[in-house]
DNA sequence: TACCAGGACCTCG
DNA sequence: CGAGGTCATGGT
């Protein structure tokens, strides 16, 4: 797939100006360190592929602020304690980060799981490297020229086949980009851009903005997974309403997108 | 077998 | 505007 786990390393490709490089990072006695199995890439695409990497496990947040208000707050409390150290995973590739969000829109995630891979594989870029094939998230420019048919073919919805070409269009005229998303003033105007492309909506925006512009008050309020989450880690009856959820974040000011991914975690391990 | 899934769009009143 | 219908298929 996009990346594997394997003895103690993660394993990404990437591409860098046309250049595929694959990437084995490393986390030992608090150093990451990221080495290069295939070529030996100039000093100028090692550093791209830390800049890559530094994105991507989201090192510029600070942490020791996040705790700070979660210890003001009786569910982050023990969220921050159990999984203390963990950054938001990013996406940061504007492109994959809108494709995947849209996959996931109103699906099983096993199911967004399978669609994603048939797409990734048929659509994407690979390397080989000792018998494993890592592959690219395919490229914006490669989807525009797209036909909605040739999504169907994968099972992915008439609607959704629409939004995920209709983006990759955009992008390729140069409409839609990290940047361009970034030069907003503040959040609001992202969100505001974000909900001007067809199948983005609020959600999308939210995630997005989270996963991807490293937002950390990016809030998706109305994920399902977030409301599964609160109630299980409160122990409530039901899942809670949106103006619940907001009540339960009042503390979580700042930290939205930190608070989410924290609970998303906690999912992992309900039945431990 | 129902019901729901990490929503968003469209139509109507 | 806000509510309700539609998309569409896999998991549980």
């Amino acid at each position: 797939m996009l990346h594997k786990i394997q003895e103690g390393s993660v394993y990404k490709l990437i591409k860098i100006e046309e250049s595929l490089i694959l990437c084995q990072i490393g986390f030992t006695h608090h150093v990451i360190r990221v080495e290069f199995p295939v070529g030996k890439p100039s000093i100028y695409f090692r550093q791209k592929a830390v800049e890559y990497i530094w994105e991507w496990f989201d090192l510029d947040q600070d942490l020791e602020a996040f705790y700070e208000v979660a210890n003001q707050d009786q569910v982050l409390k023990n969220l921050a304690h159990k999984y203390y150290g963990l950054r938001i995973m990013c996406i940061p590739d504007l492109f994959e980060a809108l494709v995947w969000a849209i996959m996931g829109q109103q699906i099983n995630l096993t199911f967004a799981y399978t669609l994603k891979k048939r797409f990734v594989e048929q659509f994407g870029e690979s390397l080989t490297f000792e018998g494993e094939t890592f592959w690219l998230f395919p490229s914006y420019e490669k989807i525009a020229s797209l036909s909605v048919d040739d999504l169907r073919n994968l099972q992915f919805t008439s609607r959704k086949a629409e939004y995920i070409i209709g983006i990759a269009k955009a992008m390729a005229k140069g409409e839609l980009s990290k940047e361009i998303l970034l030069q907003n003033k503040d959040f609001i105007k992202i969100h505001q851009s974000l909900l001007m492309m067809r199948g983005i909506g609020p959600w999308t925006a939210d995630y997005v903005m989270m996963k991807c512009l490293h937002i950390p008050s990016a809030f998706p309020v109305s994920d399902v997974g977030l409301h599964n989450a609160l109630k299980n880690f409160i122990g409530l009856e039901r899942k809670p309403t949106i103006e619940e959820v907001k009540e339960y974040a009042v503390n979580w000011e700042g930290w939205q997108a930190y608070a989410t991914f924290y609970l998303w975690r906690s999912l992992y391990d309900k039945n431990t």
